[in-house]
DNA sequence: ATTGGCACTCACTCGTCCCGAGTGCCAGGA
DNA sequence: TCCTGGCACTCGGGACGAGTGAGTGCCAAT
């Protein structure tokens, strides 16, 4: 038994730019379907997959993400015009559960794709389903109109979770892959002060430190001296150059310095740099009827920040869309949902993540069209500020 | 018909400070529940809420948030040992329900608590609990380990979620009951300047200002001078005393300080000032039972940032809790939803409100509890930074 | 005012039956 | 070799009905 491209993997985006292109919208009952995503794709030659095949898995997942139900041989015949009779389809099913595509919930009902279906389905069924134009410039508009970068979040995250009709989730933009934009120290007393890191991103972070007293003129040198060496500079890069940055001091001001530049390398790596902002979450209710037991441990999970990171994974390229379904996510309270992830980031260099969480059967050419969207036009957004 | 006490009030409170007290813990069965709170008010002559009626609606209300079940007249003379036969407690029930305290699902039923039950158990039938002095000493140590404003909320947050096992809800200091500690201008090009504020609370705000091109020198002058204007003053003192401000310029410099001007009055009057964080979504779900369909319009609520802000209420003095039950919430999709709130500040100052929001059938007592701790250890926390 | 007795109500559970969608298999036909 | 129509079979789910028991309201007696 050969299984082609059963692996989890990423998917670049193959989008469609003609705008107003129908393909992926509902499958209406009757009418030709013309123009649907190749499917001769020249490896494949498997006896077992060949092309019905995979157009009745397509019809399967296709109905199934629209009805929400199991469906059968005959209601796909008169959906879809396949071509051939429900007998023929019933053989095909057949196999295509032995391959473990689809799956019954029980001996008299109709097929429901399984995860390795979806796999199947997103990787070679299906294209990205662009946006309508209208869409894209109500996203334009939307974000557009954000004042600084928590607006920028708050707005992408609302945006996303309301074309999608999911929960959205956006991560704020990584410290360490941005640069550091000015740095500023705001001597509060004589020895506390305040430390105030500005990113290149927009990221604003700050942190009191408590020293021994320090003159006004030392921390207005210690400010300029601090900017000069690494202002510009990727906040990745900062903790080499400010390696022996306190012997340039004279003896007295070293403790100072030395508490400063430690409270600075701890805002760098400080957790909260890997924020993450979430919406939509009212959204989960309309899957009750899908996993009526299961939106507790969803709940939980989306609670975690920890799990919320591992979900949006490890940084991608921009416009790099990564769908992970049922398992695949790798948390047993999410088996039923899956999540579309995007890089973005400004000039072309991701600085964090953002995608969308839903069920398993979601639509995922609309949502996968949704998330690369807006994460495209975040990137943008930020080149600007 | 007199019926004392219905509208909504505020409860100020009145907590037992003797640690370790069991006295509302879960009612068992068979065992003598001595130190109850007094039912002897001095006004309490109404003949149809006389003494034993009372301590029948507490008992209801008691079990029912115990057991989630209708009670019904035999089950409560047999849990509480209140001295007389089930006909007797069935004519008291018929008439608290006549007067709207209580009332029957369907006629072979049990009763259960109407919000106006509520109402009355919270005023006059119950006292708050105490935390033990292992709880207090947990919420010590988790909130000691602040690191600055945004860690103080998040973990007030987590852990008012935690303790109530239900959703919490923490506002942000508001700005204008804050004082300006420091205004920072940074150049980041000459015609661009970032405008930070620094408040006594903590909170950091900031924004980018597009001017006409300044001068290095320009700027230090404008930032001595706003500092020594409003540092030290209430938010809400700001905009009077910049009124003229611009006057001490050179007639070349006031367009880029009236922008300045302009966006740090936007930054003191944004919505952003009403923030607001909440937590513990996913104990929602621990009630699906009692409210199976709302659980959907709970979720869209809390998405609302306005109704939040609503239901955390006006600001009240500190540690005076507010009980809003059922209907009272005023919104539609809250009629099965309680919510407990309470003031929370610096310097007996009430900066901000914090709650919690649960089901109407909920333990009182300990809710109350918990929310006035956390809002006086947050207090404190603030006091200290 | 309280109580025991009694008839009544009604949600809920369980078992039975029936229906229909959907399947797998098989033999015949292109 | 592949497709197709026919047919028997399975089984979830809805409808129906009887039985059960918790709980009530009322009333007459104490």
């Amino acid at each position: 038994m050969i299984r082609p491209l059963q692996e989890r993997e990423v998917v670049g985006v193959r989008e469609d730019p003609r705008p107003g292109d129908t393909r992926f919208s509902e499958p209406r009952p009757g009418e030709p379907r013309l123009g649907e995503p190749r499917l001769a794709d020249s490896r494949v030659e498997d006896p077992r997959l060949d092309r019905r095949r995979l157009e009745v898995l397509r019809a399967i997942v296709q109905d199934y993400v629209s009805t929400q139900e199991p469906v059968g041989s005959k209601a796909l015949v008169e959906r879809h015009n396949l071509g051939v009779s429900p007998a023929t389809i019933r053989n095909d099913m057949a196999a295509l559960e032995e391959d473990g595509y689809i799956h019954q919930p029980h001996t008299s009902a109709g097929r429901v794709p399984t995860d390795k279906g979806y796999r199947l389905f997103v990787d070679r069924l299906s294209n990205v389903k662009p946006l309508s134009s209208a869409e894209r410039s109500a996203i334009h508009a939307f974000l557009g109109g954000a004042v600084d970068l928590d607006d920028v979040i708050s707005r992408t995250v609302r945006l996303l979770a309301q074309i999608t009709r999911q929960v959205a989730v956006v991560q704020y933009p990584s410290l360490s892959r941005s640069a550091v934009r000015h740095v500023e120290l705001v001597a509060i007393t004589s020895s506390r002060i305040m430390l105030v890191l500005i990113t290149d991103t927009g990221r604003v972070e700050q942190r009191f430190v408590e020293t021994i007293p320090v003159s006004e003129v030392t921390v207005a040198d210690l400010r300029a001296r601090l900017n000069a060496l690494i202002a510009g500079h990727r906040l990745s890069d900062v903790p080499g150059r400010v390696d022996d940055f306190a012997d340039q001091f004279p003896h007295e001001d070293r403790p100072a310095v030395d508490s400063l530049i430690a409270a600075l390398l701890e805002v760098i790596v400080e957790q909260r740099e890997e924020r993450v902002v979430l919406g939509g979450t009212a959204n989960l209710t309309r899957f009750r009827q899908d996993f009526p037991d299961t939106i507790g441990p969803v709940l939980e999970a989306l609670e975690e920040q920890m799990v919320l990171l591992k979900l949006l994974g490890e940084t991608t390229g921009p416009s790099t869309l990564t769908v992970r379904i049922g398992h695949e996510t790798g948390y047993e309270g999410l088996s039923a949902t899956s999540v579309v992830t995007s890089g973005y980031g400004r000039d072309g260099d991701t600085v964090a993540q953002l995608g969308v969480l839903g069920p398993t059967r979601m639509d995922y050419p609309g949502t996968m069209g949704a998330v690369s969207a807006v994460a495209r036009y975040v990137g943008r957004i930020l080149d600007q500020a």
